[in-house]
DNA sequence: ATTAGCACTCCTTTAGGGAGAGTGCTACCT
DNA sequence: AGGTAGCACTCTCCCTAAAGGAGTGCTAAT
């Protein structure tokens, strides 16, 4: 009820019949990644169509931008826009059935992830391999966590390790590199300080109000201080320092027929090797409150624009992180949406 | 002079125009990825020879297990004893140009890595781009790395980072679990004996003699020091916990034409993704002192059997780390060795 | 020892010719 | 009017054949 609807122009409404039809097509072009022809329909169907009524009927979803034929005598393939009435007014609703849902709960409770980034890597890997694509689990963006406890830690001469505690249990851990040598006692005591001033407030509260907060002691330590604002961005980012996104699944993902392509397999690996757009995919949906559905050019991105994402948020404590899958948009949309939404729910346990 | 051996089989000496003609098939498949024919030879050398006599020295070559064809009309390529041979005894030593030596040093300087994993993944980014393959770094290994200090910080109820800083400057920092929680005080104290006892060992006596250095210990803080042991594995173990090695490069070292058969590049993703092989692979090679060449099959792994590595090592403080590229067996030989040896010592510094 | 010549092999490219699948249209049926 | 049957047409895909090209291996001559 707000952007997503962007993407859906007025499609009028469908027919029962014209429901059913674009129901087969993508149904069947989804496990078949072939084309789909009338005489197909026809048999497969329960309409008790000729053909003939197929075609027409199929003429009528291709002018209003349903479906497609990739050439002239080819059968009829999804558009976005099919595959987004599909998922939005078709679609079956499905739940992974007991057994899986069991698997699962297992798999997570097997282990007892004490760093947040064995949980990125074991959910990761999990959803990877449940989905058949590309699993990304976004860590808990720490805007809105809570500061605990600051400690500093000296691990050579010039280095000090910064030690964010947040409250929900994540740990944020920098490394500072410092010019001068500074004793124990003073780094103590800049420690004791940042406590008394940080302790309590939010990372983003922190980092909008650092400057200020710290006034009236830049005198006193000046430079430790110094170093500290020079650094705030980075110490009070809602980000980790590494591993913020965790990819899992190429190797499974490209044993679908799309990547028979090089040119595919190459994209796909600069998408994974660069990162960088996708988290800044995951950042643009970190609003939304349940699963989100992106489906080819709704992604808007170019190199994404034969994939579809379905990404569903999670919460760690207080904090808010994103689960999601990316594949080919002939996806089975009902079971990846199950899987997505459950595994999501069962992160934030 | 020692394993290395086992790759040359006697080969017996070539003569001048033998060698003349192997360091050309060599260098013209290298650049052109093509067989190379007798024709194509006899017009490109200045040996002055006929086609018909370059065959016989082919032939010859051939015969000793130097190059072989892909079918009988096809020109010759070289075998891996063909590279073997030419590394080893035809090669061209060269170096790099002034220019890359500045470019590359500027680089390094530009930023000052306050953290290990920063330093990975610049060296390794760096890399890839000048030699155009995949670039992995490891991280060194902690065994003969001295335990400086050993922190431990409560980062939630029930949650424990220690944080061990290795001389040289090097960082390892690992949340545990525990079960029941435990009082800021009592893990100060814990925090000191284990200082008292570890402090100035490497990880690797510590690892052996660790259940012993706290056998009286035990009876007093039995709880925390049981989870201690459990974990000392982990703990002192000579690896990072995250990003024990750091790979770059897929994207750029796909662009060359081995990379056009998906299969092929479902291989290469296999072998990012499991990260298992490089890591094991890069172990067996950590010995070497200076730059080690693996052509195809002498790399024990079937997964790499059309690929070559170079690596050497690379110290940081006390401790060893491995610097290598892996690309296909058809690589410009002399001028990865140059590139891989010299951001070796480069990052030594 | 070197070279010229020649037959032969094998890959690669090109062209052509079904076969198959599917469409779009029109005429026809109910 | 909606559904159906028929039919011509259009593509792709796959197979085959043929030509072209590159390169070898052998032999005989220099």
């Amino acid at each position: 009820m707000n952007e997503h609807d962007a993407h859906i122009e007025e499609t009028g409404s469908l027919s029962e019949r014209e429901r059913q039809v674009l129901l087969y097509i993508v149904e069947q072009f989804v496990t078949t990644a072939t084309p789909i022809g009338s005489r197909t329909l026809s048999k497969l169907t329960d309409l008790n169509l000729s053909p003939a009524s197929i075609r027409n009927v199929m003429a009528d979803l291709e002018e209003r931008g349903l479906i497609g034929h990739p050439h002239t005598s080819a059968g009829r393939v999804p558009t976005d826009r099919g595959y987004r009435y599909y998922v939005d007014s078709i679609m079956p609703q499905v739940q992974l059935s007991d057994n899986e849902q069991h698997f699962l709960q297992s798999r997570f409770e097997q282990e007892v992830p004490a760093a947040i980034h064995e949980l990125l890597r074991t959910s990761s890997h999990i959803l990877s391999r449940i989905s058949q694509q590309l699993a990304i689990v976004a860590a808990p963006s720490l805007g809105r966590g809570v500061l605990q406890r600051l400690e500093l830690v000296q691990v050579a001469t010039d280095k000090v390790m910064v030690i964010l505690s947040i409250r929900s249990g994540i740990v944020k851990s920098i490394v500072l590199h410092i010019r001068s040598e500074i004793s124990r006692q003073k780094l103590d005591q800049v420690g004791v300080l940042l406590n008394e001033r940080l302790a309590g407030l939010t990372l983003a509260e922190i980092r909008e109000t650092f400057v200020d907060r710290m006034r009236e002691a830049e005198a006193d330590e000046a430079e430790i201080i110094r170093l500290f604002i020079d650094s705030s961005d980075r110490l009070f980012s809602e980000r980790l320092e590494t591993d913020a996104v965790c990819i899992d699944g190429m190797m499974t993902m490209t044993a679908q027929p799309e990547f028979d392509d090089p040119g595919r397999m190459r994209g796909l690996i600069e998408l994974v090797e660069n990162q960088r757009v996708i988290v800044h995919l995951l950042d643009s949906l970190s609003g939304g409150q349940s699963v989100t559905i992106r489906i080819g050019r709704e992604i808007n991105d170019d190199t994404l624009s034969d994939y579809s994402l379905i990404a569903a948020p999670y919460r760690f404590g207080q904090l808010d992180g994103t689960l999601s899958i990316i594949g080919p948009k002939r996806m089975n949309y009902p079971r990846m949406i199950a899987i997505v939404d459950y595994l999501a729910r069962l992160m934030s346990t």
